[in-house]
DNA sequence: ATATATTACTACCTTTTTATAGTATTTAAT
DNA sequence: ATTAAATACTATAAAAAGGTAGTAATATAT
């Protein structure tokens, strides 16, 4: 019921990115700033890229945009993708012990529970982030 | 932002006894029916005995049986005592990147999804699960 | 054309989680 | 006292997740 390593640092990125007005975002630079393994953020950010969220550009001064606007990226979005929620569970609604004729004893509750999670985070996008959190480039800490 | 297995059994676990009415629940009767791996299944009831949900007798005829009333054990509580939600979190709030003075970025909207759910599943009580999904022992399957 | 600052790909290593195996312990029924 | 049906403990194996290293590819500034 907790974030796994990589969905924490994917959305740590993201966000970090959002609330700044850099135009480029580059690998090292994320990395300084971010505390995330370096080579590991690297795998990441190509990840991002593959699933949209981001294009690279890996040329002198290059680095990493945002590849949509983020009013269109919201954080349940994001988890998703990572985690692979709809990829994995042989259930459509979540448990690989829950079926359909018998399903898991713990689904409605669970089921409930979750649902209320992923509104909540369907309905924040980075932009809204952005619009709270967003820091003053010049005194960029 | 989705249970671990062992959580996901002890789950199953507990949900199945709550429903039924048998007075006690061996390990190996209760792998046929859940199709739980049998020996991790023995060590996770350990592991719910010493937790203080189960009771345990080693003797003929012996097995599981609940230590304490259903009304006590909320889901969240059983997801906290597997999950180790509150011994992990160096941050009081849940992420390892999120201090005090410098907080994680994504830590609010993260913190509004996540206490919603845990709302629910605290209020979702195993004597609950029985009420709604009692099975009688008669037509057992 | 070349050098350079960047990302991309692939293989591998480490740590954590999940699962198994062997043996010891418990105690009621006999 | 012995047997037997159960759990308890400890070590280890297998699988998944997290992290590292080396090298290739990209394409612009020079």
């Amino acid at each position: 019921m907790i974030l796994n390593k990589t969905t924490e640092y994917a959305l740590t990125i993201l966000g970090f990115m959002a609330t700044r007005n850099e135009n480029m975002y580059s690998a090292e630079y994320l990395h300084q700033q971010l505390n995330i393994p370096c080579r590991y953020l690297r795998r990441l950010l190509t990840d991002l890229s593959k699933h949209g969220f981001l294009k690279s550009s890996s040329v002198r001064n290059g680095g990493f945009v945002f590849a949509k606007d983020l009013k269109e990226i919201n954080l349940a979005l994001v988890i998703n993708k990572l985690e692979g929620i709809d990829a994995i569970c042989t259930c459509i609604l979540g448990f690989s012990c829950c079926i359909v004729d018998k399903p898991w004893i713990m689904h409605e509750p669970w089921m409930e529970a979750r649902s209320k999670m992923v509104e909540t985070l369907t309905n924040t996008t980075l932009a809204d982030l952005k619009e709270k959190y967003q820091i003053d480039p010049i005194k960029n800490i």
